[in-house]
DNA sequence: GTCTATAACGAGATAGAC
DNA sequence: GTCTATCTCGTTATAGAC
């Protein structure tokens, strides 16, 4: 796995055409265009399109890891602000990965190519509950979740935006964070 | 448009397989076998394959479109409420639709396709913020909108689900009515 | 390391027999 | 109304020259 300036450069313009149109919306062709080289090119680099898609999720992935090691340390109300509040840091420094992981099918999460992330998504999902068992927590935890998510990953927005991080914190917090439930 | 058993047969196969591979990742191929005809027959019946997504996606559209023009005949709170509520039973009723829409692209609204829906969908967002123009409250309204909808399209309960169904209610009513604002 | 050329395949769609 | 056969195109991936 060498380091190369061209190599580097169909990183960022694959992670570009992923995002905007999808793993599946997006041909070696498309990438070769944009790169300014021949497809061969990309796969003398690469060992296929879906090595392409691997090693650009994997920092993201490793950072995901290292959060839920680190929320399996707290207790459930530490953990779940810690949740919310590093889920929301991560998926904004990571909105491209973030996309090209969600490609919209239901198991986008059980491909083999992202095999490990299921659990750590899920312990991530309890932690948004308060890792309570109660329905009703758990479905407002995945609501949450793929919410936060899903608004990351549309945001255009380049740089660190605060006002849309504090934003999408506070709406996890009040909806999930029920001090005195009513009844 | 004549109703035939084949063609019926078409539709229900092709939602089925749409909805757990996606629009793209589904071929005429895979809707043929399972049907148990040839392409041909398929091409037959539809224009072209996005015909098929279409006329699925049609019935669910139609409503979404009666939902948003019942909403624009209240008032800003009424009308919240109304979304809310109107938007989860809509969701939940057409999950399978829902799914073959967001097809995990960030401008899957925009395709051709789908034209129209964009402004009905932003209507609705709208309504979900109470009609304010607060980028907090328009944040908070993208989050339940986009995690209620993803969660209703995982879910693979079959018939109407009322403990899901008031779950998405509460959750989405917690985190956006601020009857009392902190500050 | 990059290219052109091409292989090998699968896609959507069409033609025409039955 | 359904089929087989075919067309055309785009895809991933490989071969071999430079």
């Amino acid at each position: 796995m060498v380091r190369t300036r061209t190599r580097d450069e169909i990183l960022v313009v694959a992670a570009e055409l992923f995002t905007h149109h999808g793993f599946k919306g997006t041909s070696l062709q498309d990438i070769a265009a944009g790169v300014g080289c021949s497809k061969a090119t990309l796969l003398y680099h690469f060992e296929s399109k879906e090595a392409i898609l691997t090693e650009l999720v994997a920092p993201a992935a490793q950072e995901l890891a290292d959060l839920v090691a680190y929320l399996t340390t707290l207790e459930a109300a530490a953990a779940q602000e810690a949740a919310i509040e590093g889920f929301v840091d991560l998926v904004l420094r990571y909105r491209r990965e973030a996309a090209l992981i969600y490609d919209g099918t239901p198991q986008f999460l059980d491909q083999p190519m992202f095999a490990g992330l299921r659990p750590l998504t899920d312990t991530l999902c309890a932690a948004f509950a308060g890792r309570s068992t109660d329905r009703a927590a758990c479905v407002a935890a995945e609501v949450l979740l793929g919410g936060i998510a899903g608004v990351a990953i549309d945001k255009a927005i380049e740089a660190g935006d605060d006002e849309l991080r504090r934003a999408l914190v506070d709406v996890a917090k009040r909806a999930l964070i029920t001090p005195h439930p009513k009844d």
